[in-house]
RNA sequence: GGCCCCGUAGCUCAGUCGGAUAGAGCGUCGGAUUCCUAAUCCGAAGGUCAGAGGUUCAAAUCCUCUCGGGGUCGCCA
């Protein structure tokens, strides 16, 4: 348990042995009771909210009732003192022991430090990518791909269980445009002769379908590339978007990003899902026909006309207007089939769900959180976690990305020039719903100025000490668990504790990022660690007593060298959610 | 017109289930290197948290309205 829930625990037994006496009230609602750092330094290590937030329910002055628990807490363990400040905090000083106990914990602990129960094993599914299948992945793809897989990282770490899964949409019209677009490659294969911009016309011209059309064009004869015929259009369909989603599972192999579930909408459609959520739905009278309103924007669609819709009743459930569930050619809408999909996910016992999409997809959010509530009658939630643009820049010019030359900026392209653990941290560096700025050449400086270079040093650095101190120390003594028994009280100075301290603070961050859904939370503390750590480091050069590593004093050395490790590993732990491997060594 | 996101230092952005004197990097100015990687660090200056009301012990944070930027709006996914 980390030290903030431990003396949260405390301040709330102290409430019931005085309600038990009858100094206070019985009953008293704590949950609102928290205990963290103080945003001030100076205000002492721990501060309780205790006081304020159950002043009225006590019917007493908040001081008053802060001077009461303060006296109480002031007698525990490990607390040096306790005074009441401003209009009701309780703040706290821990004797540094308890820091001390808090690094052994670390060592012992290792890159498991951190991890939470919160999650209490409960199962979550995080859906992410489900880039149509109809071709590589683009750096936004990629941003919700890192973004996705971070989260379910975290919700692991919080004690949570998760299902990574990705939705492919391989039963619209774009698969379609798919198969006759590889069916054309494999004609031009077949010796019709190389393709223009015209005559690719309305299909895709990307040249990463040409290997498709000569694998495709081994396989069988021309004949069996009449894409008009329906069986088949079905094979193109299915070989085409086979070959995408091995190109697409590629992609994010290189970026480290393992899915545990794929799931298919052909698959769901034909074998009757769609049918069924409808039906359910509809015996719950949540579906009708009617006519809508044609959208009050200023240009209203030119070839729009009344027509009476199947419709769902999402307003029911906060949305807006009903949204209808068959096209006027009597196939089912998108939406449709994503009801389906999220019950299929709630039938596997996903009563909690998260959906990572691009933020062109806000306007579906609400109908999508609406048929969840309609389909699992309330029991299930959905989170759906918005991914702004990447705006992809070289030394401050953006990148052009010419989609018309089927020419853009592929996800691979992006890894193959800076790496996969750069574009991984670097995604992480804004919450999902800011704009991210990418800029290629300055992700690979090093320098303060670029957040990975920064926090990864931090780490080598570390490691740089540990490989020094390993010419005057027996491997053994300097394994994490034997610094765990280091004379960790001879870490004193201020600057030494304060760094313990913001270790300490690691597993609190954990639970809070993983509860808000925001891994960038993650990157924000390393980089905050990462700068704790050099400062430390320079303070040795201004004052040689407080370097690391010091001939005359072993002691000494290794209580410092259990620090450094400390450190280490909490970036170790941290980078481990984020998905980026700690370096020993930077060139 | 409806809905969603955003508006915080000159720039790029953290901080938002309400907490004390609002933070970081860059940029500007001034410093630190016979030394465990100066690839780093220390200090200074810089704010009407878009604006106006409201809720309360307490508001950048919650509510309402206004302004500004972006996204989106049946038969695309």
């Amino acid at each position: 348990m980390n030290v903030f829930n431990r003396f949260r625990d405390e301040v709330v037994g102290i409430v019931a042995d005085m309600a038990g006496e009858g100094r206070l009230p019985q009953g008293l609602d704590c949950s609102r009771v928290s205990v963290e750092p103080p945003r001030e330094a100076a205000h002492g290590d721990l501060t309780a909210n205790a006081a304020m937030v159950l002043a009225k329910a006590a019917g007493m002055k908040p001081r008053d009732l802060a001077e009461l628990l303060a006296e109480r807490l002031e007698g525990l363990e490990g607390i040096a003192g306790a005074e009441v400040a401003g209009p009701g905090f309780i703040n706290m000083r821990l004797d540094a022991e308890l820091w001390h106990g808090c690094l052994a914990d670390v060592l012992r602990t290792g890159t498991a430090y951190g991890d939470s129960s919160i999650g209490g094993g409960a199962p979550v599914n995080v859906e992410f990518v489900s880039a149509n299948p109809t071709g590589p992945l683009h750096v936004g793809h990629g941003r919700g791909a890192v973004f996705g897989d971070a989260l379910a990282a975290l919700l692991e770490k919080a004690g949570y269980d998760v299902t990574r899964e990705y939705y492919i949409n391989d039963a619209g019209a774009q698969v379609e445009v798919l198969a006759k677009s590889a069916a054309a490659r494999a004609g031009e294969a077949l010796g019709t002769g190389e393709l223009d911009a015209a005559a690719m016309e309305g299909l895709y011209p990307g040249d990463y379908l040409k290997p498709v059309g000569r694998k495709l064009a081994e396989r069988i004869d021309a004949a069996r590339l009449d894409a008009d015929d329906a069986e088949n259009l079905e094979f193109l369909i299915r070989f085409a978007t086979d070959e995408m989603m091995d190109l697409i599972r590629g992609d994010l192999r290189a970026l480290g990003v393992s899915i545990d579930v794929f799931t298919s909408e052909r698959d769901l459609v034909e074998r009757g899902a769609v049918d069924d959520a409808l039906r359910f739905l509809d015996e719950r009278d949540l579906v009708y026909t009617g006519v809508l309103e044609p959208p009050k924007g200023k240009q209203a669609p030119e070839d729009w006309e009344p027509r009476p819709q199947m419709l769902f009743r999402a307003t029911r459930f906060g949305d807006d207007v009903d949204r209808p569930l068959k096209k006027s050619d009597g196939t089912w809408t998108y939406f449709a089939t994503d009801i389906a999909y999220h019950l299929d996910k709630y039938r596997r016992g996903f009563a909690n769900q998260i959906d990572v999409w691009g933020a062109d997809h806000g306007g579906y959010v609400k109908r999508m959180r609406a048929a969840v509530k309609a389909v699992s009658e309330g029991a299930a939630d959905l989170d759906v976690k918005l991914c702004q643009m990447v705006k992809l820049l070289e030394a401050g010019a953006p990148v052009k990305m010419s989609k018309r030359a089927g020419a853009f900026v592929t996800l691979t392209d992006v890894i193959d020039r800076v790496g996969k653990d750069v574009v991984r941290f670097i995604m992480l560096t804004r919450g999902s719903d800011a704009t991210l700025d990418f800029d290629l050449a300055k992700v690979t400086e090093q320098s303060r100025e670029n957040p990975v270079f920064y926090v990864q040093y931090a780490h080598a650095r570390v490691c740089s000490v540990l490989r020094h101190a390993a010419e005057e120390f027996e491997a053994t003594e300097l394994v994490p668990e034997s610094l765990a028994a280091a004379p960790l009280t001879r870490l004193a100075d201020a600057a030494e504790i304060d760094l313990i301290k913001a270790m300490a603070d690691w597993p609190r961050l954990v639970e809070s990022a993983a509860q808000a859904h925001e891994p960038h939370r993650v990157a924000y503390y390393l980089g905050d660690l990462a700068a704790r750590f050099h400062a430390l480091w320079n303070k040795g050069k201004d004052d040689a007593r407080l370097r690391f590593l010091l001939p005359e004093d072993r002691g000494l050395t290794l209580a410092r060298l259990a620090l450094v490790q400390g450190v280490a590993l909490v970036i170790a732990s941290g980078l481990n959610v984020l998905g980026v491997t700690p370096l020993e060594e930077l060139r």
